[in-house]
DNA sequence: TAATATTATGTTAGTACTTACGTTTATATT
DNA sequence: AATATAAACGTAAGTACTAACATAATATTA
C-alpha cells in the first residue's frame, strides 16, 4: 500500500529520485576517497584534469565544459589555489579574463592521484555494466528532449489541454438568457461601451440569432457559465462567429477555442461555406486564436457602423 | 578534443552526472510552479499527499518512505507548519514520536494542486517514454547493485588488485640480503623483540636456508623492496612458511599475500604436501591471510622455544 | 532491576551547489 | 567619439539537502 503511493510520486519527483541516486553515488566516492593517504578530494580533479590537458583556462569554459556555474568554478579554483595546486593571471589580450594552470605541486599531485582516479572510472563502469543499462546515453537522451522542447512549454501544454477537456459547450436554452447579455456586457465594457445595435442583439437573441437559424453557445465550467458565443446566420452560405466573450477570471482556459469551433462545427454541419467575423486591432489574443483556427484577414479593411478599429477575418471551410 | 576530455570525465563522476540531470529537472519544475497562481511548491507535495493517503505519520516514517533523512523531513514539516497546512502532535503511547496530520487549509490546497500534480506527472511520463529508457528500472537496479555490495568494498578490490599486480616477486639473490634482515628488524622490533635463534637465521639465510633447499622471496614495488618471506624446507613433504616481514609503510599493498603465496607455490612445484607456519594471537591481520589463504589451525597448541604466544598453521597442498 | 543499548526527534553546522547582483573591461551601435 | 550593450569575473546570500551531535523515551539484557 505504501509502496504504491511511493511509486505514484516517483513518477512526479522523479527528477529527485535521479539526484538522489546521483548524490549517493557521489557520496560513497568522496569518503572512499577521504579515507585514503593521499586524501583525494574528487571535486577538486575535474578542474586539474582539465588544465593539465589543456594547460591553461579560463573560469568560463570551465564551467562550460564542465557543466556547472561559474560561481561554482570560482569556489573550486580558491581551494585549488589555497592548496597551492594551480595559479592564477589575469589575461593578457583580454583583461576580463583569469587564466589559471597548474602548479609543480598541482601536476605531481595529480600524478599521483591518476590511478586512484581510473580505478573508480572502473568502478563506475563496473556498476552501469552490471546494471545493464546505457546510462550516459539515457543521461544525454534526457538531456536532448529537453532542449528540443523545455519543461515549461510540456507542462503548458498539458494543463491546457486538461483545462480545455473539463470546458463543456452547450447550445442556447431560455434559462441561460442572461448569461448571453451579462458576459457580452462585461466584456464590452472592459474593452469598449455598449452600443445601441449591441444592447438589440443581446436583449432578444431568441428572435434576433436563434429564429433566423444561428444558434448560441455556453461554455460551462465546473456548473458555472463562464463564456458564449453566437453564430448569426448571415446567409445560406455564411455564418458569422459575433458576441465571443469569456469572464475575465477564466481566461486561460481555452474557452475561447471551444465556442470558436463550436461555432465552425455548426456552420460546417448547416453545409455553410464561410464563416466570417469581425474583430479589433488591439484584441491580439483574439486575433491569434483565429488564425490559429484558420481565419485569414480580409485585404480590404471595412468600416461598420460600430465606432471601431476593426477588420474581418474569414474561414472558408472545405 | 574538449569532448574527449569531458567524456573520460563523465564516467568519472557520472554520479554527477545523474545528480546534475535530476537537479536540472527538478529546477524546471519548482521554477513552472512557482509562476503559477495557487504557487504550488513541488518540494511539499509529496509530504501533504502522503499525509492525506494515511491521515497522520512520525517523521521517522515519513523519511523512510521519501528516503531522504529526519532533518530533511523536519525541515519541510516545519515550513508546512508556518503555512498552517499541517498540525503536530507527539505521541500518545510513544511520548517520543511526532505525528503530523493535514489541517483543513491543507486538504484543501492539496485538493487545488491535485490537478496540476497530476500534468506534472503526465510531463515527467511523457519524457520517460519519448526517452525511450526505462528510467525507472535503471535507478533501481543502480541502487540494488549499490545495495548488494557498496562502492566502498568495489573500489578496495579495484584498488588492491591493482597494487597487486605492480608488487612484483622475485626470489633469493645476494644483494638483497641486507633487505632479508633489515625487514626482519623492523618488524620483530615492532610486536616482540629479536632473540639469539632469530638472529642466527637473518644473519647468514644462504647456509641456513637456501643451501638447506628452501627460498627466499621479496617483494619489489617501484624498485624498491617492502617485503620478504621465507620458505623453510623441514623434511620432504614440508615447507615453513617463516620470516614473512613487509614494511610498514607498504602496508595494505598486499604484499604479504603476494610472497605467501609465492611460498606455496614454491612448495607445490617441489611436490610438497603441507606448508606450516608459526604465528601469534595478536597478530590478526595475518591470521587473517593466512586463514583465507587455506591455512588452518593445528588442535594443539604449540610451545616453541620462542617465548611468544603462539600457534601452528598449516596447509594441505592437493 | 539496574545498566546499557537503541530509537525518535530535534538542533547545528557544513556542503556543494545555485541565483542574483555588482564591477570592470570589451564590443557594437549610433 | 560617445554611448549602449554584453561578457567575464567576483561576491553575497540562498537552497536543499547532509552529517554529526544532543536529548529524552523506550527496549533489552545481564
Amino acid at each position: 500500500m505504501i509502496n504504491e503511493t511511493f511509486t505514484e510520486l516517483k513518477l512526479f519527483s522523479f527528477g529527485n529520485s535521479l539526484k538522489k541516486l546521483g548524490e549517493a553515488i557521489q557520496r560513497d566516492i568522496t569518503e572512499v576517497c577521504k579515507n585514503r593517504d593521499s586524501s583525494f578530494d574528487p571535486k577538486l580533479f575535474p578542474i586539474l584534469y582539465f588544465l593539465r590537458k589543456f594547460e591553461k583556462s579560463t573560469v568560463q569554459k570551465l564551467a562550460d565544459y564542465l557543466q556547472i556555474t561559474h560561481p561554482a568554478v570560482i569556489q573550486i579554483l580558491n581551494k585549488l589555489k589555497e592548496l597551492n595546486l594551480i595559479e592564477t593571471m589575469s589575461g593578457l589580450q583580454d583583461k576580463r579574463q583569469t587564466y589559471s594552470k597548474l602548479t609543480k605541486m598541482g601536476e605531481g599531485l595529480l600524478n599521483n592521484w591518476h590511478e586512484l582516479y581510473s580505478d573508480i572510472k572502473n568502478v563506475n563502469n563496473e556498476i552501469i555494466e552490471e546494471s545493464g543499462y546505457d546510462v550516459f546515453n539515457m543521461i544525454n537522451s534526457i538531456y536532448n528532449l529537453l532542449k528540443q522542447k523545455n519543461y515549461k512549454l510540456r507542462l503548458d501544454e498539458k494543463v491546457k489541454k486538461r483545462i480545455m477537456q473539463q470546458v463543456e459547450i452547450i447550445t442556447y436554452n431560455k434559462k441561460y438568457r442572461e448569461y448571453f447579455k451579462q458576459l457580452n456586457y462585461e466584456w464590452l465594457e472592459q474593452y469598449f461601451f455598449v452600443e445601441h445595435e449591441d444592447d438589440k442583439l443581446l436583449n432578444d437573441p431568441e428572435k434576433l440569432i436563434i429564429k433566423k437559424g444561428g444558434q448560441i453557445f455556453f461554455a460551462r465550467l465546473n456548473n458555472k457559465i463562464i463564456g458564449t458565443c453566437a453564430a448569426i446566420k448571415i446567409d445560406k452560405y455564411t455564418y458569422e462567429l459575433s458576441k465571443m466573450a469569456v469572464t475575465k477570471k477564466a481566461q486561460g482556459k481555452q474557452a475561447g477555442k471551444k465556442l470558436a469551433l463550436s461555432v465552425i462545427g455548426f456552420a460546417f454541419s448547416k453545409k455553410a461555406k464561410f464563416v466570417t467575423l469581425l474583430t479589433n486591432k488591439k484584441l491580439f489574443a483574439a486575433i491569434n486564436l483565429y488564425k490559429q483556427l484558420g481565419f485569414e484577414i480580409e485585404p480590404e479593411e471595412v468600416k461598420s457602423n460600430f465606432e471601431r478599429e476593426i477588420f474581418r477575418m474569414t474561414l472558408l471551410l472545405q
